[in-house]
DNA sequence: ATCCTCCCCTAC
DNA sequence: TAAGGTAGGGGAGGAT
């Protein structure tokens, strides 16, 4: 069965998979009520989210997610189905849209329209709605399905295996869910003028002629999430211990169980545990599969009811979230919160078929522990004046924040007997933040007060980074399969970006490796077993979505790895891109944006590409002296152009800070981008320290070093200084390392401006210019900055002589000059650059600390261990899928 | 001091 | 078999 390992990035692969996907999606026990997986239509959560019928009076959320299309003649008739659909919170189409309608909606099904159908497509009964309607829910399709939802796994052949993986994953739908529901509640927000509370008519009994004023914060999150939904078709199993997991109960299972119901919990089952571990203390435990597509309806639904009586919300997860009640109960009059949300959760319970509980509290803190009190099943408000002693009485791990790490810290550093917040109240605040870190430290010493920092309603929209993981059945067997698999994370990586309007300049790969001790294979199938992280990131030229360009510098960035990486020994493999912009290239402040962007050297490059794409050669663009253009051309490239132009009448030295740390950061957003950065032939590629910069200012012995050398510099600066700098600035440009010219030229301003003569300095630095133009049109015919003045001519003299014959500065540590023009001497110079990055605390032989799983509240006592070793309690009793430490 | 970068940690 | 993703907070330590 060893070939039958699922791999993703073998080309055999696809082939052993579908035939798996396909048992799996009709796994006994499924009764095809629900599709287990929604292979298509959870990878569209955004589309099933976007039907959204804001302003729309409805009168309930129950076909929240739904559509329909109604195809000949029903009962009731289609405009009566169109009425139903859409006041309960559906979407009628009157054209079938592949991929987009959820249900045709027909009497009968003529035989003739059969072959027509693409097995995705589903019919149903008219009578699915009008039933649905009576019972007050979604029902299970099941007999009301004259077509479909039973065989869709055709398309499976042609699905990749990391789309495979995407498909099945439910850590990676409900962080999906997540993010599509945070935009779900924005845009509703962001429509708030056309938004309609019907629901709030059932509050009317509750209005009063107090219009109260104290703050309540409610919290309402499903219980059981997965469960619950679960059950809605399997009554008999309400009152057993259930789990929902992508195993049959098998006390040999490792498949994770994502949520298990109370009685289950009751016998130490918990979320993340592994099938065969709940097994042996809950051995009549009973394991329901996945219903992806349901997960989606029923979140939206839950929203949508909220939505029916306010907007004041907050998204959290796929089943959980806040909302401010204190606002609501002042506008409406209302004096008895709890009584509101009584109704709201009865509404819940009637749209969705599921329970969700609810806290209430003074702030979200207190309103999510108090909604952890509720469950299952129930609604808490835990006051303001209640609030300390109800945290209080809290083991500290319930407090946000205090997770599995910080849990242990807070033992070994204030006492191994600390379990309850209020053993911790004693604890002064530096105490607190010694132990734990500035914020973290008052994060919880205000919260064991029943103190929070003030919830925003208002839904931010603005992600700060899109990465994409795939840390599950990663077994590569060489360099191409590598490759394969880096090329779909990046398309998938360039969807999920322009899904959401942003290009990315800053690419980070996370690999995952296998532990030097671990075994080839853990006893998980497909798990990635022990391993350690490796990282790496660089800035790419312009910000970018492009696939090439993801791929091509996410295997540059792999390839720098040293040692070198063992491709079989790769377990995992994540991108992730931050310090995004809008595609039409404006910056998001939020994520870290550039402040001070960078206009990279690629704006004056012109590259020649061979024919398989990659970058051969590159010349100079001249940069020509232009009169001002109009400032409202809105084309970023060109604005940057103006930048430049516009800087000519300015001083020399101001104008080259618009080139290397231009004042307003305008990146090109151009359709497409060029796939590599400029390489150089093989002789003069430079080591593999190609991200670190060359030039470091070293402040204790006021000295540059440049390339590994250190050149001191007087003051007022010398000629043999610049010499001396500028014949080591020579290997900046021929190692192209763009990012650090920027730094050399900003370092050495601000260095030389601290000297006492700043006159010195811009000259210093001018001619630093003049040395670069010179440089580029001696190798490449023409110049970065421009030639605008008279005594140029002169300057290039100056540098042919200097740099031919670089002075023997007092300096021991400069090597004695090579011909500035003799390829072996590049060579010789290229090799004594020193790697300036101060090894950071690599550990070296990494066995290293992977994402402890989080303890569980019962099972296995803590394993007293040294500090910050890590146990992952999980797999302990497992075979060998086990470890990891630092 | 304050910022930046590279991580770890947490939550669902 | 099994599908261990993902975004954001923030700490440590170096750069500015
Ligand atoms: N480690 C986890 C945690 C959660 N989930 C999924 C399944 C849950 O049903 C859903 C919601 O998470 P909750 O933390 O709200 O847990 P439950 O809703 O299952 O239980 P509770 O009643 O405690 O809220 O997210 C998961 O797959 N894996
Ligand atoms: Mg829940
Ligand atoms: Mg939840």
């Amino acid at each position: 069965m060893e070939e039958a390992l699922t791999v993703l990035g073998d080309p055999s692969a696809p082939t052993v998979v579908q035939r798996r996907t396909h048992d799996l999606g009709l796994r006994v026990g499924d009764d095809g009520n629900f599709r287990s997986f929604g292979d298509y239509m959870h990878a569209k959560v955004s589309k099933l989210l976007d039907q959204c019928h804001s302003g729309v009076p409805t009168t309930s959320a129950i076909f929240a997610g739904i559509s329909i299309y109604v195809d000949g003649h029903t009962d009731p008739p289609s405009h009566e189905l169109r009425r139903l659909i859409i006041e309960n919170g559906g979407e009628y189409h009157h054209y079938y849209l592949h991929g987009r309608t959820t249900y045709q909606v027909a009497a009968n099904l003529a035989k003739t329209k059969v072959e027509r159908l693409r097995a995705s497509e589903k019919i149903i009964k008219p009578e699915y709605i009008t039933d649905c309607l009576k019972k007050g829910r979604l029902l299970p399709e099941g007999d009301y399905l004259l077509f479909g939802g039973k065989e869709n796994a055709p398309n499976n052949a042609n699905v990749a295996p990391v789309q495979q993986f995407f498909n099945r994953s439910r850590l990676h739908l409900i962080s999906t869910m997540a993010t599509e529901l945070k935009r779900f509640v924005a845009t509703m927000q962001a429509n708030e003028a056309v938004h309609e509370f019907p629901s709030r008519a059932k509050l009317g009994h509750l209005v009063g002629p107090v219009i109260p004023t104290t703050p309540i914060i409610c919290h309402i999150d499903m219980d059981c999430f997965f469960v619950s939904v679960a059950l809605r078709s399997r009554p008999e199993l309400i009152g057993k211990p259930v789990a929902v997991t992508h195993s049959s109960a098998n006390s040999n299972a490792y498949g994770e169980i994502a949520s298990c119901s109370y009685e289950a919990r009751a016998h130490g089952v918990y979320a993340r545990q592994f099938v065969r571990e709940a097994m042996k203390t809950c051995p009549d435990l009973v394991c329901v599969p996945y219903e992806f597509d349901a997960y989606v309806a029923t979140a939206k639904q839950l929203y949508s009811t909220l939505a029916r009586y306010t907007l004041a919300l907050k998204a959290i997860s796929c089943d959980e979230l806040y909302f401010d009640l204190g606002a609501l109960c002042a506008e409406l009059s209302i004096t008895d919160p709890l009584a509101i949300i009584s109704i709201i959760r009865a509404e819940i319970t009637a749209v969705t078929g599921c329970v969700a509980s609810a806290g209430l509290g003074p702030n979200w803190l207190v309103a999510r522990l108090a909604t952890k009190k509720a469950k299952p099943a129930g609604q808490v408000y835990v006051t303001a004046e209640e609030a300390p002693e109800f945290v209080q009485s809290l083991p500290i791990s319930d407090l946000p924040s205090v997770g599995w790490s910080n849990c242990e810290t807070i033992q070994e550093q204030l006492g191994a007997n600390v379990t309850t917040c209020r053993q911790l109240v004693e604890r002064s605040l530096p105490e607190l933040r010694s132990t734990l870190g500035f914020a973290l430290g008052e994060k919880v010493y205000r919260a064991i007060r029943g103190q929070c920092d003030p919830m925003e309603f208002v839904q931010s929209v603005d992600q700060k980074s899109v990465s994409v993981n795939v840390n599950f059945g990663v077994r590569l067997k060489d360099k191409p399969a590598l490759e394969e698999l880096i090329s779909s994370i990046s398309t998938e990586l360039k969807g999920r970006l322009e899904q959401i309007d942003r290009a990315g300049m800053l690419l980070s790969v996370k690999l995952l490796i296998r532990q030097p001790d671990a075994p080839i294979e853990p006893a998980k199938y497909g798990a990635h077993g022990p391993v350690y992280p490796l990282r790496k990131s660089c800035k790419l030229p312009r910000p970018t979505t492009d696939a090439d360009v993801i791929r091509i510098n996410a295997m540059r960035l792999i390839g720098g790895f040293q040692p070198a990486v063992v491709i079989s020994d790769i377990r995992g493999i994540a991108l992730h891109m931050t310090k995004l912009f809008t595609l039409a290239g404006q910056p998001i402040a939020s994520s870290g944006g550039p402040k001070d962007g960078t206009t990279s050297l690629w704006q004056f490059i012109q590259t020649k590409t061979n024919k398989d794409g990659q970058i051969a050669d590159f010349t100079w663009k001249p940069i020509t002296k232009k009169k001002p253009i109009d400032s409202s051309n809105k084309s970023p490239s060109k604005a940057v152009q103006t930048n430049i132009a516009d800087a000519d009448s300015e001083d020399f030295s101001l104008r080259l800070s618009e080139v290397v740390n231009p004042i307003s950061h305008r990146p090109t957003a151009p359709k497409r981008v060029l796939g590599n950065l400029p390489s150089l032939p093989p002789a003069l590629t430079p080591p593999s320290n190609q991200f670190s910069s060359i030039c470091i200012p070293d402040r204790r012995n006021k000295a540059l070093n440049v390339a590994g050398v250190l050149i001191p510099l007087q003051s007022p600066i010398l000629d043999a200084d610049i010499s001396a700098v500028l014949f080591h600035l020579r290997e900046y440009v021929l190692s192209l390392q763009l990012r650090p010219l920027k730094h050399l030229i900003s370092d050495w301003e601000r260095h030389t401006h601290r000297s006492s003569d700043p006159a010195a300095s811009t000259a210093a630095i001018a001619r630093a210019c003049r040395f670069v133009d010179w440089l580029c049109l001696k190798l490449h015919g023409s110049v970065v900055f421009g030639d605008d003045d008279p005594d140029s001519g002169g300057e290039v003299d100056f540098f042919e002589k200097v740099c031919a014959t670089p002075k023997k500065t007092t300096q021991k540590t400069v090597p004695e000059s090579p011909d500035l023009f003799c390829d072996d001497a590049v060579a010789e110079v290229a090799v004594s650059i020193e790697s300036p990055k101060k090894a950071r605390k690599r550990r070296n032989p990494p066995p290293q600390l992977f994402q402890p799983q989080k303890k569980p509240k019962r099972p296995i006592p803590k394993k007293s261990s040294a500090k910050r070793r890590v146990i992952d309690v999980i797999n302990l009793s497992s075979d060998d899928d086990v470890i990891i430490l630092d």
